[in-house]
DNA sequence: CGCGTGATTGAGCTTGGTCAATTACGGTGG
DNA sequence: CCACCGTAATTGACCAAGCTCAATCACGCG
């Protein structure tokens, strides 16, 4: 069974937003976290930038795969300040954690093409396969343990460290972990808004790392680690 | 069965920390997070104040119900800042979410009673019990929940409004949610590092509260919430 | 080539941090 | 019971990291 194609409906696409074009930006998800025997269950969806997945508070009924793309998970203050979560990459899974209703809002940080499961189908194929269950219980264990990297990052990091930790986390993602160059798809205000700074803070960290030689900014959205040591002395992490 | 008493004894115990004065200190554990199938297995533990519960990376073979007391799990950098994640109190239960090896150090905030239970027992008595394995799913997805909130705060917030969103917590959680005067058993500097603030900020604040007549500070352990409607307004949520 | 969004850069300011006393309190011993 | 002592909390003066506001730049797309 071919997994069928859909457009999400719920939001209007933004205008210059062309699924033909923008689907096949990012390189195809890395086999390493393939979860095979759900690909028969799949829908794929193609999601412009900025357009929501689901919102805060929303019935939990779908769980997706990143093939391209990045997803932004977040939380909104009244006032329109917001906690980026985490990002997710191609090859990330999105949305098994949340039981009965969304906690965390999801939208696209760049234009994305996702696919789609039920969650029932998938708890239901978890009850037979024990090799698919535990690697969803991996999956909400590794997901914790995230939050409370970035819960000391955000309590206790200095800009600069925050930047630092930010990238090397990005290059241990990326399709070639070893790669020099990373790719940043999301923008320096979803950067901020994950490291709990402003984009101003984010473009002059960046701009004194790269006038430093520690990394070279190749474009808005590709970074050369010129100096992994150095990055990693400034990170913090032990 | 009824529970054996250790003594907790990887640790030295600090002068002036005797088990049967420390011990009642707090109220027992309300029923409302009874994991009642459990305490067969369970082993009473006393904790005095700053001693470590597990370390991480430490092989994560039990699990931990407060009795009385505090317990602070965080996150230590090498130059020893930290980040404490969350508070234990009376009723909590603590150490389920690890899987293989602590993520987080545990420590006592107060002087604790916990009992302890084997991981194994309880993994084997959840397979049997369905409700037991919904209660620990939910617990874990209550932690992911609290973590996201803690992250919006971390990231977001001001430091009048990180104190007031702590404050609003411990009262919910607090024996009866509704009564008007809180403890804080932790220290103002447990108090920081939890809300990613130093201790001087901590207590800057909540002593303007008091002037403001919002809150009133009957001891250093002792809050009254004088006026929740502006404590709520204050905390920013929705 | 022009336009618009997003990124960069600069100047000045504010919040919360740092460093340093000082005060208060709980627990101990006389 | 009270005085003492050590730790924890408070308070003050000063400082600086990062934020705000505003202008400029640059890149990608039509």
């Amino acid at each position: 069974m071919q997994p069928q194609v859909a457009i999400n409906g719920n939001t209007k696409l933004k205008i210059g937003w062309h699924p033909e074009v923008a689907a096949p930006k990012t390189e195809t998800a890395p086999p390493s976290t393939d979860f095979k025997a759900l690909d028969a269950f799949g829908t794929v969806m193609l999601v412009g930038r900025d357009q929501e997945v689901y919102a805060e508070g929303d019935p939990a009924d779908y769980c997706y795969k990143v093939v391209a793309g990045a997803i932004r998970t977040l939380k909104l203050m009244p006032d329109g300040r917001r906690q980026v979560s985490e990002f997710y990459l191609p090859g990330d899974l999105l949305g098994f954690e949340d039981c009965e209703a969304r906690y965390l809002t999801a939208e696209a940080a760049a234009d994305a093409t996702l696919i789609r499961y039920p969650r029932r189908r998938i708890e239901a194929q978890a009850e037979a396969d024990q090799g698919l269950a535990r690697r969803l219980r991996d999956l909400a264990s590794g997901s914790l343990r995230n939050c409370h990297k970035q819960m000391l990052l955000l309590g206790r990091k200095s800009a600069q460290e925050r930047i630092a930790t930010f990238l090397l986390e990005m290059a241990g993602r990326s399709p070639r972990p070893g790669d020099v160059v990373i790719e940043l798809p999301m923008s320096r205000s979803d950067i901020a808004d994950h490291l709990g700074l402003t984009l101003e803070t984010v473009s002059r960290v960046l701009n004194r790392l790269h006038r430093d030689n520690t990394i070279n900014l190749l474009s808005a959205h590709r970074v050369e680690l010129a100096d992994r040591e150095t990055l990693e002395e400034m990170g913090g992490e032990a």
